[in-house]
DNA sequence: GCCAACGTTGGC
DNA sequence: GCCAACGTTGGC
């Protein structure tokens, strides 16, 4: 069955824009178990994710992005000049994975953080509980049709 | 730039 | 296995 997910993204680091651009990603860089065990165990491919911009002025949800490519061992942490780089993944325990997300849509106004908080039929909703760090979250389908048809009715 | 919240590390 | 110290995230 299909889910839907929450990814978040620093936008001075990879932006909407840049998956726009690319069409395609590799989601490296993870490294929180709870994140990679999501990526692992519970990600497939057609499942759809709200990209949300972190760090951002404001933060919020951006657009729409989709699972093309379930997961695979992400090659940074075994990379020396990577940033990602970990000394303890090794080729037989590659410790931290990725999956490849594709481009979807970009909201023509961005969904705010503030405007998430707004709606109490978002009630429950991880990224606007206070403290909420992880990375990659799961969202409910009511939530994430909600949210989708915020984004798409802005002007 | 600040700092609260949370995860990870390492000494014991 | 506890927990203090430290590092990171991410809103403000």
């Amino acid at each position: 069955m299909k889910k839907y997910w929450l990814m978040k993204s620093e936008p001075n680091a990879y932006s909407i824009d840049d998956l726009e651009n690319d069409g395609k990603t590799p989601w490296d860089g993870i490294r929180n178990y709870q994140a990679r065990n999501i990526m692992r165990d519970d990600m497939n491919v057609g499942d759809e994710v709200l990209f949300y911009h972190s760090n951002a002025k404001p933060p919020g949800v951006i657009g729409l992005a989709k699972v093309c490519k379930e997961s695979y061992p992400d090659h940074t942490a075994r990379d020396k000049k990577s940033k990602y780089f970990d000394p303890k993944a090794t080729e037989e325990n590659p410790i931290w994975c990725m999956v490849d997300v594709e481009f979807k849509k970009k909201f023509k106004q961005i969904v705010s953080l503030d405007e998430l908080k707004n709606h109490e039929e978002l009630d429950g909703l991880m990224v606007i509980k206070r403290g909420q760090r992880l990375s990659i979250q799961p969202v409910d389908p009511e939530h994430f049709k909600f949210i989708k048809s915020l984004g798409s009715k802005k002007k």
